[in-house]
RNA sequence: GGGCGGUUAACUCAGUGGGAGAGUGCUACCUUCACACGGUAGAAGUCACUGGUUCAAUCCCAGUACCGCCCA
């Protein structure tokens, strides 16, 4: 017997811990800057510095390593950046928390204080979700790890900044942006989420200068009428048509209006007279573009209304809404109150509810830039795989609207703008520039705003590799192959790497770019804190192992479609893992030395089936990973390993590895099961990382780590396997024949111990032959005591009958069979194969199916109805057999 | 309002223009020398509904219903 050194159970965590410190020591993660072999590179997205692993972060993680693993088995020198993203409102907030719990808050400490204060919370805990990415397994090249606030990158950044400014593509301007009081800075317009919400229309009457009569308006925020600087109808309005009147009075503030007649008014809703804040609402500020309307600002950046309020100055903006409609109602002016479901825009971070705002902020002009994205996917040179998200991309880059970068934080690539406090010329530069270039003046004063944190972002694909000097790294890896992501962020991230790594590259970032689904409880919906419906990654790996959460994650990763997880699906897959732990030390106990694969003539049928059978799933696996069908990878190798490998291969074996058949076979069986466990391991690697290297440092003659071992196939020291038509399908016969008597058996509640004598009678020379030849394997599986082939019709007396292709077996069940149930059992297989011949019958007496369909076809389903015919013949026979010995009694 | 996806066994999901699949669960039997995180066998589905194309539709097309997501 070999060495047994395995435990009997699989036990992770000591195993994942030793060879994850293994795998970091021996450098197996390091990419070459520069090599021979091909480059494969993937850079991570980048998680947030404040983030906890959560189970997008698993799913998307995994994927990556599976892809990276794989390519390093295929020879590939593979880069697989790593590093976090400075998260900037996220992380402010974060920080802002903790200073409050110190009842201070950052004004206190100042600009510098504050970010010397960010930074030490980054020493103390930046590291967390590193190591939580760690525990996944993920095979980074950690000395490359990078921070989009790095010292590199924020070159980058300001470089990139100043290129498009200079280029004209980057402005400064007054527009409506979306701004959160709480973080108390601008919002992209992705930054803010929808969400319905039970609201009311107010309608409200503005009155024309002396009169009593007027237009009547519906808002969903009156306290914004305070801002209104006109009222606005269609001009296709019949309603309106005769309209004299050239303005309104705006209630509360005693102001005079114009009425402006705009085809942006909507005839259909409410009364198709429409209040204009320009100042607060985005439709309305390009109306009072059109129209060179004033914009007044009622609500400040601090959520309080501003003086331009008149008597509401200082209020909150919900307070002032409340005493707003008070007022109203009050003179008579509010119509009435409707409910109204209507969207509200919220904070992505803090889910306030953002207000549109007038505010003076840097954007950048994304046309241009689009365009290029656009031409890219257009040419292929970028494939998004699966494919559905390529008019998802193409709808947002056409539709795209500039870009407001500028944030009004502290944490982040200060804007590297600075205007002159004598002249006012704004200067735009890499470094802090001494004078002004227009008057010479010397005080120069620095903008306070910082970058949107997806502007550092969108450089990473180069940046991480050093941009923008012209790097070895840079010239070996950039294009990079793959890029995993959920699309969630296939806007605020993907589509924004194409236009920066095009425009400042020349190349697209990705070759590929595969886009995975979001993992969702077991019920489908999102995960979040407040539903307390979260799945803690790291409970599942404490739980179950890093491995089977792996596969499970890959065995759910079908394309185009969320992932519904729960806690059981993952126990469920540590059997699997469970599985292999024990078909592997079955195998290791037979195996002292590494054994070299016979020749075909010393091979079994067996044999040469699972050899054949692993050939073909290494070439199937690798074309699922090659195409991302993850998950078609993973249940092919569940499959093999579980149900073709352990129940049969290994079964199969045992006669001959016990030496029941001479040590000639039981050297060339080792060989097989060598060689077979050898490639099935290489084969799970990329999906079950640590259970596999723990089994390969078993695995006799296997050296150092699984890591270095080649793909199977592009080993050229080991024999290739051959596909072997001849084999599968005599194995096939084989098991067939086992499964007929185990059904009887079964069937008929026979025990497992009482062994059975069987006749099989056939007159295919073929199956008699197969059979024959492997008697003993026969006897063996089906626990039998006897086992006679024969071509002749003998019957015996008092058997069941199991008929299988070209076949019957009989099972003797002398002195124990029971007539009924044995006839029972017959005519439930005769009901059977009625079923299937009335199908094929109905196909077979349709002239146009005979006529139009494919002479394949037509074929199969003849065959199909002769094979179907002498079964049921013969199980008509046997039935009548058994009802005559029944009535004999 | 616009767009996208889903509806297949009790549950979770694969899948294909030509005989409906897996895992879990369930039932029966079995602690047989890798594994009870196991073995053997079994039961279980009008492939959401209505039309159409086709020799043939769970699959392609159109519409309906319900569920979910994204965008405005």
């Amino acid at each position: 017997m070999g060495s047994n050194l395995l435990a009997k159970g699989y036990e992770p965590h000591d195993v994942e811990k030793k060879w994850y410190r293994y795998w970091e020591e021996e450098g197996l993660f390091d990419a070459l800057e520069e090599n021979q072999a091909q480059p494969y590179a993937i850079v991570i997205p980048p998680p947030n510095v404040t983030g906890v692993l959560h189970m997008g972060h698993a799913l998307n993680v995994t994927l990556q390593d599976i892809l990276c693993r794989y390519r390093r088995s295929r020879g590939d020198n593979v880069l697989w950046m790593p590093g976090t993203d400075h998260a900037g409102i996220a992380t402010q907030n974060v920080v802002e928390r903790k200073l409050a719990e110190q009842k201070t808050d950052r004004h206190a400490l100042g600009r510098e204080k504050f970010i010397e204060a960010v930074w030490d919370w980054r020493a103390e805990y930046g590291s967390a979700i590193i190591n939580q990415l760690k525990r996944l397994g993920a095979s980074c090249d950690w000395q490359r790890e990078r921070f989009t606030m790095d010292e590199g990158l924020s070159r980058a950044v300001r470089k990139v900044f100043v290129q498009l400014y200079e280029e004209g593509l980057i402005y400064r301007g007054d527009y409506i942006i979306n701004w959160c009081h709480r973080c108390h800075t601008a919002l992209a317009d992705l930054e803010v989420e929808h969400e319905e919400i039970d609201g009311h229309l107010y309608h409200i009457r503005y009155p024309f200068p002396g009169s009593d009569d007027g237009l009547v308006v519906a808002t969903t925020r009156p306290e914004t009428m305070l801002g209104d600087t006109a009222v606005a109808v269609n001009p296709d309005d019949e309603r309106y048509r005769g309209l004299n009147a050239t303005h309104v009075v705006l209630p509360l503030m005693a102001r005079e209006i114009p009425i402006i007649r705009d085809s942006y008014v909507d005839l259909e809703f409410g009364t198709g007279a429409l209040k204009v804040t320009p100042a607060h609402d985005p439709n309305d500020f390009e109306i009072g573009r059109r129209h060179e309307l004033p914009s007044v600002k009622v609500i400040g950046d601090d959520g309080l209304m501003t003086a331009e309020a008149g008597a509401f100055e200082g209020q909150d903006r919900f307070g002032c809404r409340r005493n707003v409609v008070e007022a109203l109602k009050a003179q008579g002016l509010l119509i009435k109150i409707e409910d109204l479901n209507h969207s509200v825009g919220h904070c992505y971070r803090c889910k306030t509810v953002v207000e549109p705002n007038l505010s003076t902020q840097w954007f950048v002009k994304v046309k241009p830039l689009a365009a290029k994205a656009i031409d890219a996917v257009e040419a292929g040179r970028t494939k998004i795989i699966p494919p559905n998200w390529t008019q998802t991309y193409y709808d947002w880059m056409y539709n795209i609207r500039d870009w407001c970068i500028s944030r009004q934080i502290w944490w982040g690539h200060r804007i590297p703008a600075w205007t002159c406090e004598d002249c006012g010329e704004v200067i735009v530069a890499m470094e802090e520039p001494t004078t002004c270039r227009a008057c010479s003046g010397a005080r120069l004063a620095r903008e306070t705003d910082v970058l949107d944190t997806w502007f550092s972002s969108a450089l990473w694909p180069f940046s991480t590799m050093g941009w923008p000097d012209q790097t070895k790294l840079l010239k070996t890896f950039y294009p990079t192959s793959t890029l995993v992501t959920g699309f969630d962020i296939l806007f605020f991230w993907v589509a924004r790497m194409m236009m920066m790594g095009l425009q400042f590259m020349d190349d697209v970032p990705f070759r590929d770019v595969y886009v995975h689904a979001l993992v969702r409880d077991e019920h489908g919906k999102k995960m979040s804190k407040s539903k307390g419906n979260v799945i803690d990654p790291l409970n599942v790996i404490e739980a179950y192992g890093t491995d089977a959460f792996r596969f499970t994650l890959t065995a759910f990763a079908a394309q185009g479609r969320d992932i519904k997880m729960s806690e059981k699906r993952v126990e469920g897959y540590r059997h699997f893992i469970n599985k292999l732990w024990n078909a592997a030390r079955f195998a290791l106990m037979h195996l002292e030395t590494p054994e070299d694969l016979p020749t075909n003539d010393q091979l079994t049928v067996p044999d040469r089936w699972i050899l054949s059978r692993t050939r073909t799933v290494v070439e199937e696996t690798a074309a699922a990973i090659d195409e991302y069908r993850f998950n078609d990878a993973a249940a092919q190798l569940y499959q093999f390993v579980w149900h073709e490998f352990c129940d049969w291969y290994v079964e199969m074996s045992k006669p001959a590895l016990y030496g029941n058949q001479g040590e000639n076979r039981a050297r060339a069986t080792r060989g097989v099961l060598w060689r077979v466990l050898h490639d099935m391991l290489i084969l799970l690697h990329p999906l079950t990382p640590f259970v596999t290297e723990e089994i390969w440092h078993q695995l006799p003659g296997a050296e150092d780590s699984i890591m270095r071992a080649p793909f199977p196939g592009d080993n050229e020291r080991l024999p290739t396997l051959t596909a072997d038509p001849e084999a599968e399908a005599a194995t096939a016969t084989l098991m067939q024949v086992i499964t007929g008597i185990r059904n009887i058996r079964g069937e008929m509640n026979i025990g497992p111990s009482m062994k059975l004598s069987v006749i099989l009678q056939s007159d295919d020379n073929d199956i008699r032959g197969v059979v024959a030849d492997h008697r003993d394997l026969v006897i063996n599986l089906a626990r039998l005591e006897d086992l006679e082939v024969t071509s002749t019709g003998a019957k015996p007396k008092a058997s069941a009958t199991a008929v299988i292709d070209k076949a019957t077996l009989y099972v003797s069940l002398e002195g124990i069979i029971d007539f009924q149930q044995e006839a029972a059992r017959l005519r439930k297989e005769i009901g059977k194969a009625d079923t299937e011949l009335g199908k094929l019958d109905k196909k077979l007496s349709n002239a146009d199916f005979l006529e139009k369909a494919p002479e394949s076809v037509v074929a199969k389903v003849k065959r199909q109805h002769a094979d179907f015919s002498d079964k049921h013949k013969a199980l008509m026979s046997h039935l009548e057999r058994i009802e005559a010995l029944a009535a004999d009694g």
